[in-house]
RNA sequence: GGCGGCAUAGCCAAGUGGUAAGGCAUGGGUCUGCAACACCCUUAUCACCGGUUCGAGUCCGGUUGCCGCCUCCA
């Protein structure tokens, strides 16, 4: 079976054939560096993690850039307050960023081009824009010549007549159209810049994306994604120039993934209701925030609340349990051999059902009920007086399978219990041998205080930190 | 004004034609020395009205409500 994916070009949902067999090239639209991320931009990165380690699970070659956006007004704006250069301001959140995402559970981009570093390629870019005719210099800016492009609109899908009647765009006498769009700044004193043709001055903010896309996936990519606020104007922006300058479709497939919303609102930065990955990773287990994330579909809202996290919280808790049962269990198992195959097969039948979900446009709410599924097998499997070495095997394994595709991996808690309190277990499976039950659960309130839970189940007592 | 999305049990959330996945919470039971983990059982006329169809949460039309984009924004 293949994967489909709903493109936001069509609108619909189009099974996914990339360019090149085997291969695909994907950009996702990375955060201005100005701040650290707040929840709603971690969103994104975790979706198309996701979507990239599925690809991958499917036997895909992925190439994943996304960039930064390392100049910008907004972080002019922020150099000014803070009283620092735009290039440090800039180093430090990126720095921040790729702490935060790696704690999610992300992994980086093979790629992550910065704008500082692409100047050349932006000002050739712009310069053969001009050449064919769909760009002018106006007073040090450089314009896009929106009405020249013939497909504008075809990402948002509105026609170039309907948005300018909504906009609300501010009419400036540099621009020959109110529609047109700055390809590059002229500098104002004290701003940082770099020399172009056209003077002193910076980028626009959509040129970037065009440019680092060429330049490290060539002029046609599988699929670019991004946060749904991007469609327009920066995705239609972007397709403009690309296509403008190669004649060539840009990006195959589009996705866009939904907001995260506080209270039924947007979390934006400009609202100021955000919340800062940063801050909330100090009182709450990454994975669970990205288990809740993943437990909505990628293109719908989210509503974020604390409770909502806490609900959550608890269903991964009861995967994590059903996890650490299996591998409790894998010392009491033998080479039963005979019964293994129905089970082996029901394991199976799952994890095909998790696959095709999530061939089915990345549906990972609905791959998540198919572990879900998969742990209340296992619990009843653990149920039988004897278990198989290899079943329990499969179960491990395909746990590992599934949870390593939604970047939530359970890890291997290896960890040993210090000495004294070693002895005291010890003590404890004595008191229960002897029927010193009232010995026995002191000891378990002693650990219960030290935070370790103790279960004491047919095949012996076992214990996890609370 | 234009374009689009959403409305499913107490809460969260899948599901695009054949009489409603999963999770959290609640209540009852089993297991347990007691617990814990777990297992079983338990709760929905899918916003409203009309239409198409043998059959619709699922398609079409309309109504109401909420949200987003058209401006920096993931």
């Amino acid at each position: 079976m293949s994967i489909q994916l709903f493109n936001s070009l069509s609108r619909e949902k189009e099974v996914f054939i990339p360019l090149e067999e085997g291969k695909v090239k994907m950009y996702v639209c990375g955060p201005t560096v100005y701040n650290y991320i707040h929840i709603g931009n971690a969103r994104p990165v975790i979706v198309y993690d996701t979507v990239r380690r599925h690809l991958e699970y499917r036997g895909y070659d992925v190439t994943y850039v996304s960039n930064f956006t390392d100049v910008d007004d907004k972080l002019i704006k922020a150099a000014n307050e803070l009283g620092e250069e735009v290039p440090q301001i800039a180093e430090r959140f990126i720095k921040a960023y790729f702490e935060d995402t790696k704690a999610l559970g992300c992994d980086e981009a093979d790629i992550h081009p910065r704008v500082m570093d692409h100047m050349p390629q932006i000002i050739e870019f712009i310069e053969a824009l001009i050449e064919k005719g769909f760009a002018y210099e106006s007073q040090g800016d450089v314009y896009y010549r929106t009405r020249k492009f013939d497909g504008y609109g075809k990402l948002s899908h509105q026609s170039v007549d309907e948005l300018k009647i909504g906009a609300r765009i501010e009419v400036g006498d540099k621009k020959e159209d109110e529609l047109d769009f700055a390809l590059w700044k002229a500098a104002k004193p004290s701003e940082i810049f770099w020399e172009s043709p056209w003077g002193k001055g910076r980028p626009g903010w959509h040129i970037e994306c065009s440019v680092m896309a060429r330049e490290h996936l060539g002029d046609t990519i599988d699929i670019h994604a991004g946060g749904q606020d991007l469609t327009f104007p920066h995705h239609e922006n972007e397709i403009a120039q690309s296509e403008a300058l190669t004649g060539k479709t840009f990006a195959r497939y589009w996705m866009h993934n939904g907001y995260i919303n506080i209270d039924n609102e947007k979390m934006s930065k400009s609202l100021n209701n955000f919340v800062l990955v940063n801050d909330i990773l100090k009182e709450l287990d990454p994975q669970v925030l990205r288990f809740f994330m993943l437990s909505v579909h990628y293109r719908h809202p989210i509503n974020y609340s604390r409770q909502l996290v806490e609900d959550a919280a608890a269903g991964l808790e009861r995967l994590r349990t059903a996890y650490s049962n299996l591998k409790h269990r894998l010392g009491a198992s033998a080479d039963l051999g005979d019964h293994s195959d129905l089970w082996l097969s029901k394991i199976e039948g799952i994890k095909a059902e998790f696959i095709e979900t999530m061939d089915d446009d990345f549906n990972t709410a609905n791959a998540i009920s198919k572990v879900f599924d998969l742990s209340r097998l296992s619990n009843t499997y653990l149920l039988e007086k004897q278990t198989s070495t290899n079943v329990i095997k499969a179960f491990i394994q395909t746990f590992d399978e599934l949870v390593g595709v939604l970047g939530v991996p359970f890890k291997q808690e290896e960890e040993l219990l210090d000495a004294e309190v070693e002895a005291l277990l010890e003590e404890r499976i004595e008191a229960r041998k002897n029927r010193n039950f009232a010995r026995a659960d002191e000891i378990r309130d002693l650990f219960k205080e030290k935070n370790i839970i103790l279960e004491d189940t047919a095949q012996g007592t076992r214990w996890k930190r609370g």
